[in-house]
DNA sequence: TCCAATCGAAACGCTACGTTTCGTTATATA
DNA sequence: TATATAACGAAACGTAGCGTTTCGATTGGA
């Protein structure tokens, strides 16, 4: 504990200063590095601008002037993981569903820091209404884009072109917040193939 | 502002004391009377046992011996209007479903504070520990309960024996929350029909 | 009669909040 | 080349809520 090397974390041995009048490339480094560190070690419960500040040895004036919120922070540390990973079209509606949740929503959640800083995010947005709109904007374009899974499959004609695409992507992600909310992943994962076959039987004219 | 005549609220003029070595059920009830008022004006804001002492003039300490938690108090505040409506039986699994989901669920929360203070005991669910066992305690329940709305329609003969109960209610109740916590329980009310017929069709051996 | 448990009030030390001041640093502009 | 500008870390500010402790007063139950 006292006589810790100096390893990959708390890289710096001299004290960061100011480069000049324009933003310092390390001190971002080392605040989103001490961000990620905390939630890393203890969750959400304990994590404060302070906190983040003594990590990173970094004035809190310096944080607030970045991010206006402790969410948008937490948003930029999410960000750094979620490095646009596409839909890999696997043939069927079903398979594209399938890995949608079990890849993009509970399995990125899961094990990861990434479940417990998208639970922080989700929970600052019930009492911050800056921290809703932000959630609330980013919330319809992931699912915009997230539709085009089922926009693929009535180009295959496995559904009709008036299937509620919408509506579709809305079930999954519903059912992935909820267990991701209520500390389940583990066992939400084990039922993905019950809910993607609920789900689908349940889309008119859909032909598996 | 300064004037205020005694009406309803704040009910006392005489400071409550101790009535011996038993619970002060007029203590109680006034910190849950302060609890909801609190909640009802600022929403989970600026809700603290400090505020709802001070509004209650009671003790803290008094608090603190009868609620461990701030989510304890507001699940109280919560299970007030909660009042053990049942499931009146339609007598058809999609009318008690949709009747579930609108007025068990989005309906609940809609309008009345009850929504506002269950986002708030998902928010602290989130971070604290105690607060996401009890949550998760009380979602284990309420959703055996809600079950029985498919144990019915097998009786009926309505679904097969062996239908998922546990993932349909899970599929509503998932909904629900999605909506609730994006802040659009408005829209969701439009899109009950489709909800409930999308996961309806997708139980197997549903006979509609 | 006296013990025990309750009540409200007040204060404790602690932590984080968001802001301000300060001296230092180095870029950008004049 | 000189100066204005803006960032940096450190420290301190006042405010607020946390959860706990102490206190004297109250009253039912052993």
């Amino acid at each position: 504990m006292s006589s810790e090397p100096d390893t990959s974390m708390d890289s710096e041995e001299t004290a960061r200063r100011s480069i000049g009048a324009r933003r310092n490339p390390a001190s971002q480094e080392a605040i989103l590095d001490a961000a990620e560190a905390l939630l890393r070690e203890n969750g959400i419960a304990g994590f404060s601008i302070e906190a983040v500040a003594r990590r990173a040895r970094a004035g809190k004036p310096t944080i607030y002037r970045w991010w206006p919120h402790r969410t948008a922070l937490m948003l930029d540390v999410y960000k750094r993981f979620k490095n646009a990973k596409g839909f890999p079209d696997t043939g069927t509606l079903r398979g594209d569903l399938t890995s949608f949740l079990e890849n993009h929503l509970l399995g990125f959640w899961q094990g990861s820091l990434c479940g417990t800083v998208y639970r922080a995010v989700v929970a600052e947005a019930q009492t911050d209404k800056d921290a809703a709109e932000l959630l609330q904007a980013y919330q319809a374009e992931r699912k915009l884009y997230s539709a085009r899974i089922v926009e693929r499959a009535k180009v295959r004609g496995e559904v009709p072109d008036d299937a509620d695409a919408a509506l579709i992507v809305d079930l999954v992600v519903s059912y992935a917040w909820h267990q991701l909310l209520l500390g389940q992943l583990d066992e939400a994962m084990t039922r993905v193939p019950q809910v993607i076959d609920t789900i689908l039987k349940g889309v008119p004219g859909y032909r598996g």
